[in-house]
DNA sequence: GCTAGCTTGTGAATTAAATCACAAGTTAGA
DNA sequence: TCTAACTTGTGATTTAATTCACAAGCTAGC
């Protein structure tokens, strides 16, 4: 299989959250014209896309709503069981745990890691906050699937650096800093101050570039 | 002014990030080759990305950190302070409001909204929670720069309406879903179930494309 | 003041992503 | 069965982003 951008694998979750939007309300067919209006995008964008994967649609009639969320969860690898675990039981950390979003999409948080002897052993929304000296070893033993950081910039790359050696092969990062791991990891990081800096530009050079 | 690449003003808030750290650990010149190694990209990537704005650094030498830092600020529009607003008092709105990381960075977070009667009046994290019908007229007598959106899916659309109306021009989302902006508003979107299938592709279809 | 050793800034070349545009299927209706 | 109206799938084209590669500028040491 050819190399797949991230920004086309980004618009899929968009087409698949429209699809199963459009599903629950009972809609059986769609077009690439559809969901290239609800996604921001084109139509041309999203049959380029589909195209990466396979041929999904009828030529003059669209697509079958169950039949491309399906093959959308396939590709995307939501048919299945992940086993996540929260790093760090901080402000975000906490709000992560107790995010219902997780389990209704298949993410199952069986873990929640803290250094912090107050915090290790309360209950955290179903959870219980286990010892961070124990991460390696429960990312062999429990065999977890995704890491969910949420530490301080500092102890961040420490961390990373500990999961990766204990086989980690996706992380996805809250941490306001920049991380680095080898290629057969993958790494999403999630930076607010980012973000804001990106809407804090915009409204300084507006109109300057556009 | 050229139209400046997404891209690209997400790596200035790199570069800035390191400039600060080394900065306040007693560095004084850098070099393109610095930045672009803790940034995870290429020397050639830095400079150009740079040179969109001006001229920088000294041939030979590098660059200032001091000097780059203040410039890197400038360009972002962080040498000044701006008004954000928090819509949406759940889990999320919760954690964002109580996050430290704003003040620092010269975001003051002068309201957060709701609707719910049972949180409206309370006291949260040294700001009280207000009725999210005064939404708009807050816009516009409090002059909010930047919105930051926490509220369910549903809910989202039609609150950037609202907000879009009031003449808001700036707005982080983190609600599930896609929301669309007329052109002359700058949305970010942080969508935790898009990140987390990012990482589910790539441990699904892991090999088979590299 | 001259040379050797660096490092920037930037056109040119390359690579990647998005858009265009149209042949090829599909359906419905006459 | 034939035609009109659609919509897909995909090469070809265009646009955008990245990388290359090197002249130009700066510093330090002699």
């Amino acid at each position: 299989m050819k190399r797949i951008a991230e920004s086309t694998v980004r618009r899929l979750s968009i087409y698949l959250s429209f699809l199963e939007d459009i599903g629950a309300r009972g809609a059986l067919t769609t077009s690439s014209d559809d969901l290239a209006r609800l996604g921001g995008t084109t139509s041309a964008q999203v049959r380029k896309d589909l195209s990466f994967f396979g041929s999904f649609g009828k030529r003059g009639l669209g697509y079958s709503v169950p039949e491309l969320s399906s093959r959308l969860r396939e590709i995307l690898g939501l048919e299945r069981q992940w086993r996540v675990c929260i790093v760090g039981a901080g402000k975000i950390g906490s709000a992560l745990a107790r995010y219902a979003g997780f389990a209704e999409r298949g993410f199952m948080v069986s873990g929640v890691y803290d250094s912090d002897p107050g915090k290790i052993g309360k209950q955290w929304g179903g959870v219980t906050v286990l010892d961070i000296a124990d991460l390696e070893r429960d990312i062999v033993a429990r065999q977890y699937h995704i890491a969910v950081l949420a530490v301080p910039a500092e102890e961040a790359q420490v961390l990373v650096d500990r999961m990766v050696k204990a086989g980690i092969k996706a992380i996805l990062s809250f941490a306001p800093t920049q991380i680095t791991v080898p290629a057969d990891v993958t790494l999403r990081t999630v930076n607010m101050a980012m973000e804001l800096e990106g809407l804090t530009f915009a409204l300084t050079n507006r109109g300057a570039d556009r």
